[in-house]
DNA sequence: CACCCAAACTTTTTT
DNA sequence: AGTTTGGGTG
């Protein structure tokens, strides 16, 4: 474990670059030139930026003058608490007085957009009360569009609802032409070009109408708020430096945000690690970080850290070969002081039954010598793919949780709840409006349609609903839905009442319209539990949206902490995180690379990118697992439900002596089993050849 | 007009 | 497997 108050050399000099650090009497006049980290998978990042931060603050910046961006909330909130360790150790050994700090300008590059806009919103005319969708609500709302506009009528069938988002959203966060993305990412969807056209300007019109932000919004409106100058320059004032993690992982319109802020780089320092860049999809560009020296050249200065603490020599060896195949990048090639440690195992399995099996049996094993399951994880490409393995964990009574899988967020449950406060909060917003209205019986769509007309020709006077009819079957629950609405919007209940009353009015819809309430309620009621935590309703409903639980088991709070579980989790999701012993799921052409990323090469050089985290997670040993034949949820009609995978492309000839290969079952044969083998063979090639004699 | 059922179709990763 | 669409019924 390195020391918290220990740091290498490169760290050293990276935490105190351009920050008189002796005497503590920094002229605030007096910035640091831009920097960037380069800091290669377990070289201490964290550390480093929690000291630099902390740096910063003993250097006398005020710490509301900071912008810390990381990529998620989590790591935000271990970043700051270092980095307040860090101020406390050396204010005592100054014998100085010490003050908690409290850095307040800390979050995602969303949640930060969020709070600027809500604050600086109004200098450009846009509204601070707006509400925020999440991709579920935006996915509602286009297909909502799409019908009006009846693009789905036609005998060709148009794209889905999330295929539009996925198409918009790449429009807007790389900044690219419809038709140019078209091209690249969706060639499929190319015929659709003018009604998409038609339904993303639809799309924004109605979100301004209801004055809502989507995900992507968010970013847009601060990247267009930073290029104002007179706007700019009035946050800048704000902030002195600005430190952002995870920089490979930023789009343009991140980058665009940052240099409108800070347009001369000064007080800029961003960190990452360009081989673990793996949000393309999410149009992060790795260009972002490769470019950063030129962008703020000649002042920019780029340090690296090449020494990892986490892993044994064996595993960077692999980690160092699989990255210097790629074609692009900085290239650093990590080391270890550790010598000792396995080679990383590829273990062949007939099929992904075998592979569950063995994973099983691993774990069991290592836990036996004393390795506990939390120390152990099992990283994959997609979820599905631990389908098997959750089966036979369940089977065998071995507890695992598993991270970026279904979302909180996304039960259909929490939707509905959540859209009856959205509702509520903003009468506007038709898509909860709509979800809301047709969970009750006898209520489809033309009646949520009237009913939100009814609505429009009040000006959205929430009051207004109360002199609205249903038909009979829903009007009971109506009139009291229709009073909770109205309750909640006034704040004629207190807010932290608003949610159990919405949950208990909820209930009885929930019993109508799912089979298992029983089971959803539950999550109902932990989720007004955990609105307890927000002091408003407006931060609630943005907060949660940006930040959602990332499992059930975040909700429950501690009593989980205790206990020992097996981790699964996408590689995405496993970002930043280490475990003892790692074991990667399906390692063959067609899941990792994923096929859909063949015939692309920077596609390919990212699933090789996925699979250098995967590997760099791992302390002490690695399993690579490659089954022969897997199974792929029922595919197309005829499909058969096996496929056999090929070799992944990673495994080059350079790359296996780095492996030590396995087989499972291991097929351990006496020497004369061996011999009577070999004998077999050596008949049947000479009855073979007597054919022809 | 809502609701139920059957047929067709789709395909990763997530702030 | 889960979503989307279309058709039939009440």
């Amino acid at each position: 474990m390195l020391n918290t108050t220990l740091l290498n050399e490169q760290q050293s000099a990276a935490v105190h670059f351009g920050l008189d650090d002796q005497n503590s009497s920094l002229s605030p006049a007096v910035i640091s030139p831009p920097l960037l980290i380069i800091a290669g998978a377990g070289t201490g990042k964290t550390n480093t930026l929690a000291h630099r931060t902390a740096q910063l603050i003993l250097s006398g910046v005020s710490p509301e003058r900071i912008l810390l961006m990381t990529f998620a909330r989590r790591a935000a909130g271990e970043l700051s608490s270092r980095a307040n360790r860090i101020v406390e150790q050396q204010s005592r050994k100054d014998s100085k007085h010490y003050q908690p700090i409290n850095i307040s300008w800390m979050g995602t590059f969303h949640s930060i957009a969020n709070r600027l806009l809500r604050i600086h919103g109004k200098s450009i005319g846009l509204e601070s009360d707006f509400v925020i969708m999440d991709r579920g609500d935006s996915a509602d709302l286009l297909d909502m569009l799409r019908h009006e506009l009846e693009f789905t009528q036609t005998d060709k069938r148009f794209p889905k609802k999330n295929t539009c988002l996925n198409i918009y959203s790449k429009c807007i966060n790389s900044q690219q032409d419809i038709a140019d993305i078209l091209r690249l990412d969706f060639p499929y969807c190319r015929e659709w070009e003018s009604e998409l056209k038609q339904l993303f300007s639809r799309y924004t019109q109605s979100k301004i109408d209801q004055l809502c932000l989507d995900y992507d919004d968010l970013l847009l409106y601060c990247y267009h708020l930073a290029k104002v100058p007179d706007i700019a320059a009035i946050i800048r004032a704000q902030f002195d430096y600005i430190l952002v993690d995870e920089y490979q992982d930023t789009n343009l319109l991140q980058a665009g945000i940052l240099t409108g802020l800070f347009p001369t780089g000064e007080g800029v320092t961003v960190v990452g690690d360009d081989a673990q860049s793996i949000y393309s999809f999410r149009s992060a560009t790795v260009d972002n970080i490769l470019q950063f020296p030129d962008l703020f050249s000649p002042r920019a200065t780029v340090i690296s850290l090449t020494q990892n603490y986490r892993s044994h020599q064996h595993i960077l060896d692999l980690s160092n070969a699989l990255l210097s195949e790629g074609d692009e990048g900085y290239k650093v090639a990590l080391y270890s002081d550790n010598k000792s440690g396995d080679k990383p195992k590829l273990v062949t399995v007939a099929d992904d039954t075998k592979q569950a099996e063995y994973i099983v049996e691993q774990v069991l094993a290592a836990r036996e010598s004393g390795v506990d399951l939390k120390q152990q994880a099992v990283l994959f490409r997609s979820s599905y793919h631990s389908d098997r393995l959750e089966l036979e964990l369940t089977r065998r009574n071995i507890p695992f949780v598993k991270h970026g899988g279904l979302k909180f967020l996304e039960a259909s449950h929490v939707k509905d709840l959540l859209g009856i406060l959205r509702w509520a909060d903003n009468p506007k917003f038709s898509v909860s409006a709509f979800r809301v209205l047709k969970l009750l019986p006898g209520v489809g769509p033309k009646i949520a349609d009237k009913t939100l007309q009814h609505l429009e020709l009040n000006q959205f006077d929430i009051h207004s609903l109360s002199t609205w009819t249903l038909p009979s079957a829903a009007q009971a629950l109506w009139e009291e839905l229709s009073a909770l609405l109205i309750a909640i919007h006034d704040d004629a209940i207190p807010w932290h009442d608003q949610v159990n009353k919405a949950a208990s009015c909820y209930q009885s819809l929930l019993e109508i319209n799912y089979d298992d309430h029983f089971v959803r309620f539950g999550d109902v009621e932990q989720l007004a539990q955990i609105s307890q935590q927000f002091p408003t309703r407006e931060r609630f409903l943005s907060e949660l949206t940006l930040d959602p639980p990332q499992t059930t088991g975040d909700l429950a709070g501690t009593p989980h902490i205790d206990d020992d579980f097996l981790i699964l989790s996408t590689v995405h999701s496993a970002k930043g995180q280490e475990w003892k012993n790692v074991h990667i799921l399906n390692v063959a052409d067609g899941n990792f690379p994923n096929e859909y990323s063949a015939g692309d090469d920077r596609a390919i050089e990212e699933e090789r990118r996925l699979l250098n985290v995967a590997i760099t997670r791992a302390k002490n040993e690695v399993h690579l697992i490659q089954p022969l034949k897997y199974w792929i949820p029922e595919q197309q009609k005829n499909g058969d439900k096996h496929v056999y995978g090929g070799k992944s492309r990673f495994l080059t000839e350079n790359i296996m002596p780095l492996l030590e290969c396995t087989h499972y079952p291991c097929i351990e044969r006496t020497p004369e089993e061996i011999a009577k083998g070999q004998q077999v063979i050596s008949d049947i090639r000479e009855k073979l050849l007597c054919m022809w004699d």
